[in-house]
DNA sequence: TTGCTTTACGAAAACGTGGTAGTGTTGAAA
DNA sequence: TTTCAACACTACCACGTTTTCGTAAAGCAA
């Protein structure tokens, strides 16, 4: 086991000044040919390779992006981390991620934990705990030290950073206004509690829909569910009184859910039921009948916060001090996919 | 915009040695009082916290493990890092994950990022190229440099090290012999090209239920599939012969492809045809009808694979040099779960 | 006063790197 | 012979921390 060598030991070795290697391998003209050529030689037959804990000490940059999402086992989410994932591989970049797992604590734990020099910047996704408590401190106190986050999916209005969204009411206006179209007239919008935000902007789409139409907004057929094991009972009873002949569902999980339930008392889909999901995962595309989707796609919006996100870190190396706050916020554009689930 | 506070403006701040600080602040009692609680309070008021990249270089050890897995986007590898997180986060650790993609060349790119003293050690699945290839000097020099690796999954033969597996032999045997068990007589096994590891094992398995059950075993109903596109044409043509009337599936994307293809033929599942998968992931779950799946839990791999990377990372710390070598291999038990693909 | 121990703190090294500034030697021009 | 530049290299600093060693001042006994 030959522990990883370093400069010191190359100058030792080789009777030389550690600064002589360093600009050896660096291919500095200061340094006679003959010396340099030996010392690469000598480095690259050991497998040289620069310790990043002390560069990252001496110009202070990890090269490393923190994320911290609620879930990782979760496909909108794992996307998300991959689309993240390639740019930052691109410019080298790597990626620490940090699960708070809708926990509020675990959220300030980890990003304290990687908030002391660790990283460069924040990619994040508030866990459903903060956005509840609306107790966002944490995130002020890393960007008051000068460390840019950007934010996805799960974004508030109270802090102020760059931010990557779907424009979560138009996508929910436009899926319902396609089972409007298909001649549904009674529509229930399937939700989580309030204070996930962006179950609140669907919301606020799908009755814009309505109204737009012309047909009634009936808060009865708004169906909040924080669980998704009480999600069949509710859903059957509704069904049971025919209260509505089509679905909207915040998530995949929800609408397979609805499909099954609805199969098992005998209604067909989408004949009977029609039903579309945001979120395009996995299960709309297996699931039978395949579901239609609102896609968000959550490589796309890693790939821009990502982007983002990295911007910031190499624009704030030249004027170091003055970081100018003009926060954007991207949209990334969504849309429908028709499956078999909406007719 | 506050920068993070360090013990040197501590120190020049109160007019004291940076020793002191530091001293004050990990209550040594070499520090008198007056001064132990007065740089205390400073230090709490500016919220100091010690930067962890110089404690990093320091201490070497960066208190984060390197996770290199093939791809991000799968329920059975995001299970995996989602065991590995919570281990690793009791134990103070932080993960960051790289995704070979199942390319060679990253896997290699990957590793060689964090080898430079990014990280305590690597949990890692190889990827498919790296499995054809057989190529693993990476691994070898990385293990040589002696950094911890723990390979979990897809693992080789030819590299010492821990690893944690589950027994895809006879997990595979206990499901064909389910099968046979329930009646079935031509049992096709579905499964990916050779040189993935899991893939030959299971192999394995399934053929040995058959010659212990003197069943006859028909290289025809080994079914390769490389891109799970070609799948459904592949499927068809043979469910049209009727040549089997079972099948063990390596994965749920192709257990739930060929339940699909035989729907669409008029075939029952599972009066017809009866259907085991390989990884129980989301879509076995929610499936139409849900799959009977051999459970491989992924989180309980990833407890393990963070638990054994620890355990030697912090064994090191003691017997510096010499390092044991007596590496485990920790098996994961499997389980049959019974849904409605089976009778 | 001298010699000894305590108390309370400071200086400096170490971790590994990279850049700036400096130093000493050589050879050639003045 | 002196002076100056070019060359080839070394010294030193900074990054932020911990830790070992050192030491000045104070206290106390003889």
């Amino acid at each position: 086991m030959k522990r990883k060598i370093t400069l010191k030991q190359i100058a030792k070795e080789l009777d030389v000044s550690i600064s002589t290697v360093s600009k050896s391998l660096r291919n500095s003209l200061e340094i006679g040919e003959e010396t340099r050529l030996k010392v690469q030689a000598f480095a690259k037959f050991y497998n040289y390779k620069p310790n990043n804990i002390a560069l990252s000490l001496k110009n202070r940059k990890t090269k490393s992006i923190g994320i911290i999402i609620p879930e990782i086992v979760h496909y909108f989410f794992s996307t998300v981390i991959n689309g993240i994932e390639q740019v930052a591989n691109e410019y080298g970049y790597s990626v620490v991620i940090c699960v708070s797992d809708d926990s509020f604590d675990k959220e300030v734990l980890n990003m304290e934990m990687l908030a002391n020099g660790s990283i460069d910047g924040f990619i994040m996704s508030l866990s459903k705990e903060t956005q509840y408590k609306g107790d966002f401190h944490h995130i002020t106190e890393v960007i008051n030290q000068g460390m840019p986050v950007v934010m996805f999916d799960r974004v508030t209005n109270d802090i102020l950073c760059d931010k990557v969204i779907i424009d979560d009411k138009s996508a929910a206006y436009e899926a319902v206004q396609s089972l409007i179209d298909s001649g549904r007239k009674k529509i229930a919008l399937v939700t989580t509690v309030d204070y996930v935000s962006v179950g609140k902007l669907r919301t606020d789409g799908y009755e814009k829909a309505l109204l737009d139409n012309e047909l009634p907004f009936n808060e009865d057929l708004i169906i909040k569910i924080e669980d998704v094991d009480t999600c069949e009972i509710t859903i059957s009873e509704l069904l049971h009184a025919r209260a509505f002949d089509a679905v909207f569902a915040v998530n995949e999980l929800f609408a397979v859910t609805i499909i099954k339930t609805a199969n098992k008392m005998g209604l067909k889909v989408p004949e009977d039921l029609a039903v579309i999901a945001f979120t395009d995962g996995i299960i709309s595309k297996y699931s039978t009948p395949t579901i239609t989707t609102v896609s968000q796609s959550g490589e796309k919006m890693g790939n821009k916060a990502a982007k983002m996100l990295i911007e910031r870190i190499e624009a704030e190396e030249d004027d170091d001090e003055e970081h100018n706050e003009n926060y954007i916020t991207e949209v990334i554009e969504t849309h429908l996919i028709k499956r078999e689930s909406t007719d």
